[in-house]
RNA sequence: GCCGGGGUGGCGGAACGGGUAGACGCGCCCGGCUUAAAACCGGGUGUCCCUUCGGGACGUGGGGGUUCGAGACCCUCCCCCGGCACCA
């Protein structure tokens, strides 16, 4: 016996993993074997801005146990990999450390590529994908194109979020605290012209349709809040004077009786209109000014303030004029920029109206009922809403409304290494869309892509002027490029058929892959990626381009590697799986990270147990080649060994397959070992022995290969090898270990046939010297669980 | 403030539908092998008490409850973590 080498074992296999391309999966031709069982696993794709770290192992091991254990049952898997190369942070080490961004980016990947292969995933490098190429960002252009056409994408000026160092605009979904979620700079608001996906136009689709997917509760609820829907009704406020009707959002439309005043936001266009002619004008307007110019973060934190405009508005339940307010509480980017305010009933209009001596109005009543609202007094508050909406319905002053907390997705950045935006400004046709022949607009070589505020790319004259494709006089390119989430919004669909020079994915392959059975990544994605990819499903089924609606059928987020408290990054250094690679090998880093605990709890890192894992390993090598010495096992051995084989079998298979757990297996198998090695002349040691062997090969694919050769069976490959099945008659026990139990203590255990009468097991039970020591009282009842225990109560 | 998740030995964790708490591993202790160490092998290891063979009491963040029986269910409090947040 050849003592344990990893690095030997490990070349050995891995070579010809890549060799032969074991684990590339073909597409079929059309009307191919459909019956045929298929599986689409995949984990969320590595930003290469370095080296894998510690998260990754985990992420991609979890994904690769899936894997195996699916090819296993005979499923085709799919499971490709790729790059989400494009980005700010590759283009940020350009700057620093001078380079350009493609050549850091290619470096790292081949880096990434190399940490792959060391660590043995099965993953079907055919297919790879990477966003910052152009036959891929070709069809993110192309399908911009789709969405622009169809009014999905659009360009509006807005206020946007706008990070001073990063020195671009972020989308909502990525300023975390008010700050930038890479950079951590406070970020501003600024009125720009931006590009913007019309995620919106998906609400109500985003939230009912998570009631069809296998997501975690928490991962939808992150959904729901961000989502943000809120049942309520929109109301009209008429302005006599300047004979205007200003609609408001509300829930509370059983309170419209207690709205005692009016208040717009600083930044409402009607700030300006209301002050018109007023004698307070020149005050309202620089009050509206400067607070509209405070930074949100702190808006929250100060005492609410505002002025008086002048004007009033007229409560269209009472008919009673209500003063209108300018008031810097009001958020312009929700509801309509303006609200009613109901003292009595709403916190901060109670704290406004003490403020500046406003009248305040209860309408409620304790017991929730409606008083002072004239003919809905004694109405219940839940009733009256209806009720309300609808009466003023009739006069047109109202009708019931939804409001959402989403904004749309602003996806143009100011920066120079992401994908181009193919449009081209023409001062007669505006924005015009470059020809899709003429697709894609590459990303042109910079002197400078350093950030000024300026994109990058309008310092290019090359590529800025072009003439517009209608008319061919003088145009202008646009130079923003996009949000990297575009590039991750589909790029699993392109896995499905990545070399397709037509299309961006053929229809009828995509559908028959899509959607993916199994998804993995951090949660961190929640309100970015895990949104973004089903707007552009729901969009792209909209279009005709897909079959489905759902990408992720089902989710799981792994946990994080923690150091020191904090998330490994790439940046942080730290810990080197390379070199752990390196002094262990692949297996007993993949053991290790997975028999931690629960693959979606963090994980503090540590190396203490490494070396337990690699002892765990050479253990199993030797007992293994013990029992490889012995005779073969007889078909249908029943020994205790054969049972804790099957029972081994039964508890890894339902532990991966219903419970997605991923160390208790790894502690079966490791009971299972502890056994052989106790009864090594067990005439099932050789049978136990394949048993470990097989159901542990999805953890430690190349020491299980290797194994499964000792074991006699070289001529053939485990990992295409069936899972083995669990003999149900082995796992049926015939003699069971009975509980005995006095008031609920246990007071004797002892060996008993299997399936005794309840009258059989009260029989036993007072037949334990250790029970009958307790029995002293009166016997009120018996409890027996078959087969399990027996509680006398005294 | 609103919504949610979690608290089990010295440590990571197991206990899946209310039925043996602490599987498996780390660490530690004792022993074997060895000139020695490493490696490896065997045994022990929740806390406290009965000097003992054996046995007993307590024990899953605190308190209370339901139940023959609670780590699991209910109430309440404490602590940690996450999402949303002047969202009308």
């Amino acid at each position: 016996m050849d003592s344990y080498d990893a690095k030997t074992i490990e070349q050995k296999w891995q070579a010809l993993w890549e060799t032969e391309q074991v684990f590339h999966v073909a597409n079929e031709a059309p009307g191919d074997s459909p019956d045929e069982q298929h599986f689409y696993m995949l984990e969320m794709l590595p930003y290469p801005s370095g080296s894998l770290h510690m998260g990754h192992v985990l992420n991609y091991t979890l994904g690769d146990v899936v894997t195996h254990f699916k090819r296993r049952h005979g499923y085709k898997v799919l499971r490709p990999m790729g790059f989400d190369s494009f980005g700010l942070p590759a283009e940020n080490a350009a700057i620093k450390d001078g380079g350009h961004p493609l050549e850091i980016t290619e470096r790292n990947m081949e880096a990434i590529r190399i940490q792959m292969r060391l660590m043995g995933w099965a993953i079907d490098w055919q297919r790879e994908v990477s966003a910052h190429e152009p036959s891929y960002y070709r069809w993110t252009q192309w399908l911009f194109l789709k969405f622009f056409e169809h009014g999905l994408a659009y360009r509006k000026e807005a206020p946007v979020n706008w990070c001073p160092n990063d020195q671009t605009v972020l989308a909502n979904e990525h300023v975390v605290d008010g700050r930038c979620w890479r950079c951590g700079f406070v970020v501003e608001t600024r009125n720009m012209a931006q590009w913007f996906f019309k995620i919106t136009a998906y609400a109500d689709a985003l939230l009912d349709d998570l009631a069809t997917i296998d997501w975690p509760d928490r991962t939808k609820r992150i959904q729901t809040q961000w989502i943000g829907r809120s049942q309520g009704a929109e109301l009209l406020f008429r302005v006599d004077e300047l004979d205007i009707d200003i609609p408001v959002f509300t829930t509370r439309p059983d309170t419209l009786f207690g709205a005692t005043f009016f208040a717009v936001a600083p930044e409402s266009p009607l700030v300006d209109q209301l002050a018109e002619g007023m004698e307070q004008a020149e005050e309202v307007r620089s009050y509206a000014s400067l607070s509209a110019a405070r930074p949100t973060e702190d808006r929250e934190q100060r005492a609410k303030t505002g002025v008086f405009t002048g004007r009033y508005a007229t409560n269209p339940a009472t008919g009673q004029p209500i003063p209108i307010w300018v008031a810097d509480y009001v958020l312009m980017e929700y509801g309509t920029g303006a609200l009613m305010a109901v003292p009595g009933h709403d916190d901060r209009d109670h704290e406004f109206a003490e403020t500046y001596g406003l009248p305040i109005v209860s309408v409620i009543d304790e017991g929730g009922k409606l008083i002072n609202s004239a003919q809905f007094d004694g109405v219940p508050a839940d009733d009256a809403k209806g009720a309300i909406v609808e009466w003023l319905s009739e006069h047109g002053q109202g009708k019931p409304a939804i409001n959402y907390r989403l904004r749309d997705w602003s996806f143009s950045r100011q920066r120079y290494w992401g994908c181009p935006i193919p449009i081209i400004y023409c001062e007669e046709h505006g924005a015009v869309p470059v020809p899709e022949d003429q697709l894609p607009v590459l990303l042109p070589e910079v002197d400078d892509y350093r950030p000024k505020g300026q994109p990058p790319l309008a310092s290019n004259p090359d590529f800025i002027n072009v003439p517009c494709p209608i008319c061919g006089k003088a145009g202008r390119r646009e130079a923003d490029t996009m949000d990297t989430f575009v590039d991750s919004s589909w790029y699993f669909l392109r896995y499905t058929d990545p070399f397709n020079v037509q299309a961006p994915f053929d229809r009828a392959i995509a559908d028959y892959w899509m959607p993916i059975d199994q998804y993995i990544g951090g949660i961190d994605h929640a309100k970015g990626h895990l949104l973004y990819s089903r707007f552009f499903m729901k969009a792209l089924n909209d279009l005709g381009m897909i079959g489905v609606r759902e990408p992720f059928q089902r989710l799981f987020h792994q946990g994080w590697v923690l150091l020191d408290g904090k998330r490994m990054s790439k940046s942080q250094g730290g810990v080197s799986p390379n070199e752990l690679i390196d002094r262990f090998g692949a297996d007993a880093i993949r053991i290790y990270i997975l028999f931690y605990g629960p693959a979606d709890q963090d994980i503090n890192w540590s190396p203490d147990g490494i070396d337990a894992t690699v002892r765990f390993i050479r253990r199993f090598w030797r007992v293994v080649h013990e029992a490889a010495a012995g005779p073969e096992s007889p078909a249908a051995v029943d020994t205790p060994l054969a049972r804790k084989a099957h029972e081994t079998i039964a508890r890894v298979t339902d532990d991966i397959d219903r419970r997605f757990m991923f160390n208790t297996p790894i502690a079966a198998v490791m009971e299972l070992v502890n056994e052989l090695s106790k009864a090594p002349d067990d005439p099932a040691a050789r049978f136990a022995a394949e048993t470990a062997v097989s159901v542990l090969q999805p953890w430690t694919p190349h020491v299980a290969e290797e194994l499964w050769g000792v074991l006699g069976h070289g001529n053939e490959r485990l990992w295409e090898s069936p899972w083995p099945v669990a003999d149900e008659a082995m796992l049926q026990r015939d003699t069971i270990e009975l509980v005995l139990q006095v008031n609920g203590k246990v007071r004797d255990r002892i060996q008993v046939p299997a399936g005794l009468s309840e009258a059989e097991l009260i029989e036993h039970a007072r037949a334990s010297e250790k029970v009958q020591a307790h029995l002293n009282g009166v016997e009120r009842r018996v409890i027996v669980v078959p087969d399990k225990l027996v509680n006398i109560v005294v």
